[in-house]
DNA sequence: GACATCAATGTAAGCGCTTACATTTTGTCT
DNA sequence: AGACAAAATGTAAGCGCTTACATTGATGTC
């Protein structure tokens, strides 16, 4: 005694074609391409997968249908709000296409990002979206291999190949500290994530060291300080620029929670902002302009972002030519965290 | 022509056996059980591994062994910074010990909590983690016949008999309240996020209300205001509170991101915050305390209660007796937001 | 009425892996 | 050196599903 339709066992296809009195191809059928199938026998089938309580072996069905409907994306850290919203609108664009995302994150780390690369197409991941540029050349190549369609995104350069939605992180950054320059400012710091395997991060700097050259400043006295992201690196990272340099009247931050750190350490420091030091962040997240004083920061379309990267990826995955990369524009939000120097 | 170790197909564990020169059991082996295997066996299947760029097909493995190593979970959102935190702890423990995290999104609606559910176990997630204890009796016969071992979180009531780790809502908030009142409030506001299908929430206000009844104010008398999760839908809401109620000087909100959104509106009303009116929030996030006034809310272990979550799940797809569930003590942050009633 | 056509359904061959069981190799002991 | 146990490896049967191909039966045509 072993098999049984009425066995408290997890039902199978055959469970239910058993009980619905049909082959398994019909219900097979009738879960994939219910017009193939009458409705009087398909009725009778979807009866009996409820009767049966029956959910489809994932498992099984990649092996058999040799695709799995299922994208990944491999992100630095769901912590960050930033990555939290572009990947949300990406999950709902999927998901109106019948794709399901899989996420996993790298914790900024190179290596863990390539070991979840690899796992995530081991789970079939038909597509993938990653963040940024800077991967190993290895990589690059095993997802060439087993040809994974791969959309970069959060950074657009010209000079790549690989399919790209994202915005200009260095000229987006460029411009903001022409604005701050242009405030007067000529001791200038800049308080970074770490720009080791991090393009963006680099981007951004890179930007800033732009817009001082063209100022007629010299990019290489550049205050720069790198530091995991988080409210309380910016702050310690805040009070080591004021140590090192305290003629310093701006700190440029590569992102809004560096700089919402900077603006407190500045505050409990005794700094006025913007009457003693200016701050800017980057990313535009919702709480830059709650902050006191609120913050002058890049703002970037995170969620049109994901929701286009959604679709080029679904297109990548209808095999179309390989769609050009997409720059989506950025905006510098004056608010008041940036004023003239002192 | 098909099949060939030089193919550039996809390679199969049938290719590295045939370039290593053994069975596809020993492979097999070699990926598993690697000390089943003599050295120089495994040596030179490891060889033909990465000769060919091997990656097992996770879903011929799974439909195999009829194990993942695959811990499902269902968050209302990521946006929420929270659930973000809480998860990433979640995900960190479960990599330690081996098992990949999935996650699914239900946009806070109980039916696409019901179907991400579904798809979880459908991909042979090996156990569940679910926020809060409120969803369809259907969906948790569903798991129990399917035995997949779940956790509850962000929850704790006494009363309930399902595994879960979390904290108590209610008396959290109650807390929280009793502290208001003690302030000389008497007219009390909250803005909750929707209460329906949402025990954490209800439990919130529910809090509220005990904590009324206690100091003999009238329950009934509470003004709620449901609205969704957003810091813009926060401003709104508080709007309509001191539209509709202008002798309001307490507005409890269900979480710090309405608190959020309604301490932007006080401030442009013109009303002085806690002045005027007093502000409280529920979580602690990272900008609760940057807030300005800086918020008092009630602060919430969210990376232990991840961290914890993922070894009591575990332990319970271990087989070991059902754990007793958790509950973690929160305490309230007492910040600026909160003063005496005017 | 015989036959072609087409829609609905059935049959059965895998998909790539794990694992129980069978076989071979190695090592140990007398 | 022979016998035997243990270790290493091989053989092959599925796991639950999709799908190419075969079969059946209805419908329409002349």
């Amino acid at each position: 005694m072993a098999q049984s339709t009425s066995e408290s066992a997890i039902p199978t296809l055959a469970d239910v074609a058993r009980r619905a009195n049909v082959s398994t191809a019909t219900v097979s059928r009738c879960l994939n391409n219910p017009n193939q199938v009458v409705d009087e026998t398909r009725a009778r089938v979807l009866q009996a997968v409820s009767d049966l309580g029956y959910a489809p072996n994932f498992g099984a069905r990649a092996l058999a249908a040799k695709q799995t409907n299922t994208v990944g994306a491999v992100i630095p850290t769901m912590e960050n709000a930033v990555f939290a919203r572009g990947i949300q609108a990406f999950q709902e664009e999927l998901g109106r296409h019948g794709k399901t995302l899989l996420i996993a994150s790298s914790a900024y780390q190179e290596d863990l990002e390539d070991t979840q690369v690899r796992a995530l197409v081991a789970r079939g991941a038909d597509a993938l979206l990653l963040i940024g540029y800077d991967r190993s050349p290895e990589l690059y190549a095993f997802l060439a291999k087993r040809s994974v369609p791969t959309l970069v995104t959060w950074s657009f350069a010209e000079e790549q190949d690989k399919p790209a939605i994202g915005f200009d992180n260095r000229a987006a950054m460029a411009e903001l500290a022409r604005l701050v320059i242009g405030q007067g400012h000529r001791n200038i710091a800049c308080i970074s994530a770490p720009t080791a395997s991090n393009d963006r991060a680099r981007g951004r700097v890179e930007g800033i060291r732009l817009a001082m050259g063209e100022a007629g400043l010299d990019a290489d006295e550049l205050l720069l300080i790198e530091t995991p992201y988080g409210i309380e690196t910016g702050e310690t990272a805040m009070r080591q620029v004021m140590a090192a340099a305290p003629a310093t009247t701006a700190i440029l931050c590569g992102n809004d929670v560096l700089a919402l750190g900077a603006l407190r350490a500045a505050l409990e420091i005794g700094l006025g902002v913007p009457g003693d030091v200016s701050i800017t962040g980057f990313d535009d997240i919702e709480i830059a302009m709650l902050a006191e004083p609120a913050l002058t920061t890049v703002h970037v379309p995170h969620r049109e972002m994901g929701r286009r990267a959604a679709s080029m990826l679904i297109q990548m995955l209808r095999g179309k030519d390989p769609p050009k990369s997409v720059k989506l524009p950025t905006d510098i939000r004056l608010r008041q965290s940036l004023g003239p120097a002192r």
